[in-house]
DNA sequence: ACCTATTGATAATG
DNA sequence: TCATTATCAATAGGT
């Protein structure tokens, strides 16, 4: 823009790149509030810099708000794969009610965001709740899948030192043999130490 | 910027207020691409026009993920009002315990929001399954009010009904003693059919 | 949509 | 980080 154009490209030398994120970020946030009074929009905007710093613009009240306008905006992003339990009825019907069951997730999510869910019906009241106890199988069931892992790290652990153990002691046995024949004059107690050493694993 | 300065408050004529909404809109999000590019950020931006129109613009994947983002790093938003059912600990404490809770619950939104809780431990997944919970639990109570006022509404229209009943039978009794002294020739069975349509409603 | 005079943004520099 | 300034980019108003 001044002084010579400059590359489409990302700026190596960090000292100018942090110059020149300070100095556009200025000017950004400051279009954005231009364009926001100028035509009266509302604006969002966040930015996350190289080392996630964020900064933030919401020129209307809180970006919170922006935020659920968001997703209600573009049919609000919840629930990729709610196991439904419905049988193969009639598509159109079907996709009613599926978009029925958003609608009252997004009721759902707007209460997780904004604390009041007084306004909800019976029905929608229990469409949620039966989601909820579906995420909390979910939950459960990964709960489950770590432990059983954690399970199966410690057993094959256990069997390492076992076999580690069987093998020192062996060694040791070998040991008490060899002196037995060789140095009966020295008596050092060296098996017990290296039992406990290998159990503090 | 051209052709003489231009008022920094919202452009009355709509045709020019829309012709600038277009232009500036187009160098705003060219801005956030530039920004993006040269300066290695990432940039979220939603515009909604007047009319609640939707511009947006993810510099890095998908708004989703920059959504998640920047809930996690504004220590986004999550429960106004848990009911904590601890003991009046240590001031300290708590507020770290809360702060805990509160990050749990983001990564809990997040999952709800993005659909993956892989990345959660252990203990961070049953907070979430006793918040998840509790949430159940408030839905139920919710529903159980609703079922009292209803519960209650019907006993009142069961007593309404049961006096306007008794008064009918009052009257029937009354006709009955009449009729057997006025008109001894006729004997049609009213009493039932009128009670029966009484418990119609 | 296109044009261009003019303003606004900013890269380089101190 | 702050100020200056030459230069480039965005755009207001007009067609």
């Amino acid at each position: 823009m001044a002084r010579g154009k400059v590359q489409m490209k990302r700026i190596e030398n960090p000292v100018h790149r942090q110059v020149t994120f300070c100095k556009r970020r200025a000017g950004f946030l400051k279009k954005a509030k231009e364009l926001s009074v100028l035509c009266d929009a509302e604006i969002g905007v966040f930015i996350f810099s190289t080392h996630g710093k964020l900064y933030e613009l919401a020129t209307n009240g809180s970006m919170q708000g922006l935020i659920e306008k968001y997703l209600n905006a573009t049919g609000g992003s919840l629930q990729p794969d709610l196991p439904n339990q419905t049988h193969p009825l009639d598509a159109k019907e079907e996709i009613m009610m599926l978009k029925k069951e958003i609608e009252i997730l997004q009721k759902g999510l707007s209460y997780l965001l904004g604390g009041r869910y007084a306004e909800m019906s019976i029905d929608e009241l229990l469409m949620l709740e039966r989601n909820l106890e579906i995420w909390i199988c979910h939950i459960r069931s990964t709960k489950m899948e770590i432990m059983s892992k954690e399970i199966q790290l410690l057993r094959n652990k256990e069997g390492i030192l076992k076999d580690a153990n069987q093998y020192l002691q062996d060694k040791i046995e070998e040991t008490v043999e060899l002196s037995k024949f060789a140095a009966m004059t020295t008596n050092s107690p060296y098996p017990l130490t290296i039992q406990n050493e290998i159990f503090q694993f």
